[in-house]
DNA sequence: CATCTCCATTCATACGTATTAAGTAGCGTG
DNA sequence: CACGCTACTTAATACGTATGAATGGAGATG
């Protein structure tokens, strides 16, 4: 039974019963498939004015399930999304994503039932939302592993933005070259002739985190500086990057520059701020401080920091391409890429102080 | 024929097959229908555990074709999306709509690829693909009226963020109370002793321009002023809002206040900024201005000029709520609802000159 | 034991479109 | 006139799901 105060929009056959052909016809002349130059011009001319006249439009479910492909891409986050500043982190990956899928001709799916569930599980309710879409692009720090894996072995086309393993098989990704740019931070503190570096560095063990370590441990090896290995430490809370501890290192182990992993949310921000603030420390007078990265919101009228800064729009559109060439592929393989880092030079490193090593 | 490499996805039918059942039940355990209940524990079990095993997921398609819901919520903005200023102005009910799309467990359909095509029009391709949504939130400021119109008539439930109005029937929205907030505005400059009240409106002739003209006159009625109707000026071009034309103004028209109607770009904030620069003008000494809304980005660095903020987020979590709500009556009838403006004071208007009269 | 009720499941069908193979003319040719 | 050929058109089917009607079986009732 038809809703009735809903009116029925009209279909092919409606159309096909104005025109006096069969809906067949009406497809052939709607669609304009490859028969479609077969028809008589008088025909075709019938059913375009009877579509016009019923005020037809093509209805899509139809269309797509027919088809197989419904032209969607999905965007999943890992993470809940309610935190402003970490929404301020994600936002211009979501740009970048939106903007190339436009360009593609697909619509963006945006899972955030699944995000905000309270389990936050891809296979939430048993099955797997995220195949509502042709493809999706995946985002975000604390991934669960086993879905992961689960998506894999599925082999469900997707792409992750920053770089992500997994047990067997691969992920296809677009990834931060964070080795690279971390070696070229240490390599540029060498320069300023820095040899005693403190790396801090995230506790969870995640590729992000793993990236840098090798980029730090690369940069030394290449500045012919030994690794202590007690210049690398977790930092569990931002805000453990205190002046007191800063004096602590610089007094303890003769640490001349801080090398630090930077958090999705605003805390290392305002750790930062706070230690400026305080003035009991002098950077980079009496500490050198880099940023392995750069916080989500970078205002004006916040310290220029030295920093890398991810081309995080580019990341998003660059794995929008690549899912949809995944998507062409009849034979799809995995694929990386990795983008490099851009150095921001900022006025936190300074030159090493003189007989620091006395 | 099936895409050789890529396997498959698997339908209900794959799954009844796993589990030794009818594809109907599968349906119902899926779906949980009303007979959903009828079902033997035990079945329910297999069914499940059948359906994660193969990584089934529902067809979007084939469910909305059916009639049934897919828990899809679409957002179509008509606008085009790259200047990143408007992206600015437009994103706050972005977010706010995904957050409560996200609480109703619903997913966010973005039309992204309407949006980008050459034609902007929701029937790109002779089809409506709003429709993949059980219902969808509209925006932007340049509507196509016949399709407005048109979505009207198929009586597809959507909810519009901004009051329209069409032909016939009633579109449902959630629109910001511009009427009260210009009103109020008016009431203020005339508290401060101003008469002469210069309103530069848009040229266009859209329902906000219309509420915010109609919160004019009706504020200068409550004041007891009568309306000149040379003080109502179309301004074409933000940047014809310039020193020289302000100080005409008061020259001729003896204007002692100016209430200037907002782009959502940031066109406008620009040629207050060059007037500001430049110095000729003084606001509020030599005329008072307010904004009669609010620009995408307010930074804190630009001036604090008077003006009213709209509550963005709000107006796009209340517009998902109505359209959640739409989706559940048997019978939906329009709803509207108009949210009121926040008046920000600022330092931008002050008293009256003396003897401006004379 | 025949009949009835109730329950769990299945059958059959419809949704609107695209596509392929099959059909029907019309018409010239041998 | 039988034949094939071209030019159109249509019948039939599949896509994956939801759902009302139908089925079968178990147990209760008379």
């Amino acid at each position: 039974m038809p809703p009735q105060g809903r009116r029925r929009r009209p279909t092919q056959v409606d159309i096909a019963r104005a025109a006096g052909v069969s809906q067949a016809t009406v497809s052939l002349v709607i669609s304009g498939g490859a028969a479609s130059d077969q028809i008589a011009e008088s025909t075709r001319q019938a059913v375009l004015a009877a579509a016009a006249e019923l005020g037809y439009s093509a209805n899509v479910a139809a269309r797509s399930l027919k088809g197989g492909r419904n032209h969607l891409l999905g965007l999943y986050t890992f993470e809940p999304v309610f935190p402003t500043d970490q929404r301020d982190f994600y936002y211009p990956f979501l740009l970048g994503v939106e903007e190339e899928t436009a360009a593609q001709g697909y619509d963006l799916l945006l899972f955030s039932s699944v995000t905000s569930a309270a389990d936050r599980s891809i296979y939430a309710g048993g099955a797997n939302r995220l195949k509502l879409a042709d493809g999706c692009v995946l985002l975000g720090r604390n991934v669960r592993r086993e879905e992961l894996n689960a998506l894999v072995q599925e082999d469900f086309p997707f792409v992750f933005i920053g770089r992500r393993e997994v047990e067997e098989g691969e992920v296809s990704y677009v990834g931060a070259d964070y080795v690279a740019a971390t070696s070229a931070m240490v390599a540029e503190l060498h320069r300023l002739g820095h040899e005693r570096i403190l790396y801090l560095r995230a506790i969870e063990d995640t590729e992000p985190t793993r990236d840098r370590e090798r980029g730090y441990r690369e940069g030394l090896a290449a500045a012919g500086l030994e690794v202590d290995e007690r210049l690398i430490q977790g930092l569990a809370d931002p805000a453990d990057l205190s002046a007191e501890h800063v004096q602590h290192w610089i007094g303890s182990y003769g640490v001349t520059a801080i090398l630090v992993e930077p958090t999705e949310d605003n805390r290392l921000v305002d750790a930062l701020t706070a230690m400026t603030d305080g003035a009991r420390v002098r950077f980079p007078e009496d500490c050198s401080i880099a940023v392995l990265g750069e916080p989500p919101s970078w205002t004006p009228e916040l310290r220029d920091w030295t920093r890398f800064s991810l081309p995080r729009a580019e990341m998003g559109r660059e794995a929008v391409r690549m899912l949809v060439g995944l998507l062409g592929d009849a034979q799809p393989t995995s694929r990386q890429v990795t983008i490099p880092c851009a150095f921001v030079p900022g006025d936190s490193i300074g030159p090493a102080p003189r007989g620091d090593r006395a």
